[in-house]
DNA sequence: CGTTATTTTATCCTATACGATTTTCAAGAA
DNA sequence: TTCTTGAAAATCGTATAGGATAAAATAACG
């Protein structure tokens, strides 16, 4: 508990950021990892508790994730973690995807300087190092660098608008990835180190993050080169071959 | 524990929904009016006594909509409106629209089903009586018929990620036709209703509302006739024209 | 005149009380 | 037994006071 003391003399804590923003970041944490299970109630009170902040951060990160799409609210019943995507959903998303990023990754190629060429190597090499050093976070880096990559891409293409929406899909992408490798695994008591480790393990030795990997070095070097068309078609096959890596069933679902 | 003020007896009406959401519809109402003006800091204490509510509402009011992308939050420093549009950004948005838009108008046009055509032929219909009775409020209509419009399509494709899309952005493009006519009339210390008015009658006269209903109308039927093809090109052929109507610079600017 | 120190302001956070609503559960009647 | 009904408990939403800390403003000093 708490102390309540006047002036306790190790409370000089310099607080870097806001404190609403670190429990947003905690919260989205525990949603990713399953540890606030999708559809569970989420009690302010609880979590409050928990977290050891008072109800008022809680509220705030609770509304920005109810932005997010991640958090649902029921007016006089409460907070609960979102359902995770269907098929449908999933394939809807793709398919948006497919609308947009194509033309991003042709954009980038096109008008792409030197700046955004260093970012892109960076990105690029980080992510081969990443896989070389198979220890237990690396499904983890490798989920980073596909977001990142995504995202620097969206960036290079110039509209700010493209990449704010791709910083918003992200979120439910992360969470079905978990959700899948959950299904085919069927783990359930082990603890959070183990899960991903084992998420990992299934992802890597199934080849699919280089399979990743490769493709993102093909999107990579056509935008490098100012190969539009190439990498309009690279990134285009590379978000089909991404669903199916997701969910084979689902793309013939939506035919 | 000591008994607070003998609480006056009546000031409590039954509240049928949440408080913080009509908070939060207050506040965007306030944004899109310009009674907070873009770029100005937004106190909580002011806003809280203004609204006659606690602070606890309105901060969570605030916190969506920073997600929203109409309020910013300095750490420390507080929140503040965001700046309008620019010319690059309303072009982003509006290419986003492009590669978007069309593509669900042709989905719609494929899978339409009855009641689908019922609400579509309902909303077109509302438009033109909108339309014939020019009251004061008819730009407002306009402009929400804009707004059902799209996104009636967009929920008329089936994909659920497209829709969602379109509600975000539909608020800075309201913001930002509100911009437009501001600069294009310069008025200043007028009341709001006469500011409303004036936006109208521009908007109105300059033949802007019976175009942009004329080409809903061609989407329309082009749905309603299940012509997939026609129905991509009409939604093409709408936003660029959308696009014109805004800004006749900035369609240069883009070249 | 410029720099430093102190006061003021404003924002963020905490704590807690109370009202409103839903849910649970048990008792009674058909 | 099963359904309705009503009261208690749990939970959510709101309101308000107040303390801690950082930015801004003002005063003091070299």
């Amino acid at each position: 508990m708490k102390k309540k003391v006047t002036t306790p003399p190790v409370k000089r804590i310099p607080r870097r950021s806001v404190l609403s923003d670190e429990i947003y970041e905690m919260i989205k944490a525990k949603i990713f990892d399953h540890e606030i299970a999708p559809g569970s109630r989420v009690n302010i009170d609880a979590l409050s508790a928990k977290l050891e902040v008072s109800q008022t951060p809680v509220r705030e990160a609770l509304a920005r994730l109810e932005s997010d799409g991640l958090i649902e609210k029921e007016p006089l019943k409460g907070y609960k973690a979102t359902q995770l995507l269907t098929i449908k959903e999933l394939n809807d998303l793709f398919q948006f995807r497919l609308l947009v990023e194509p033309w991003a990754a042709e954009q980038a190629a096109k008008f792409i300087d030197n700046t955004g060429k260093t970012a892109l190597k960076a990105e690029m090499q980080s992510a081969k190092t990443a896989i070389k050093f198979a220890d237990e976070n690396q499904y983890q880096a490798l989920s980073e660098h596909d977001s990142r990559f995504h995202s620097l891409i969206s960036s290079i293409s110039g509209n700010q608008t493209i990449a704010d929406f791709y910083e918003r899909t992200h979120c439910h992408l992360h969470l079905f990835r978990l959700y899948m490798a959950n299904k085919l695994h069927l783990i359930d008591g082990e603890s959070r180190a183990d899960y991903v480790q084992d998420l990992f393990e299934q992802y890597y030795q199934s080849g699919s993050g280089q399979l990743a990997i490769k493709e993102h070095d093909a999107i990579a070097k056509a935008i490098l080169d100012q190969n539009s068309k190439a990498a309009k078609a690279a990134m285009h096959a590379h978000i089909e071959s991404s669903l199916k890596r997701f969910s084979p069933s689902a793309v013939a679902a939506n035919r």
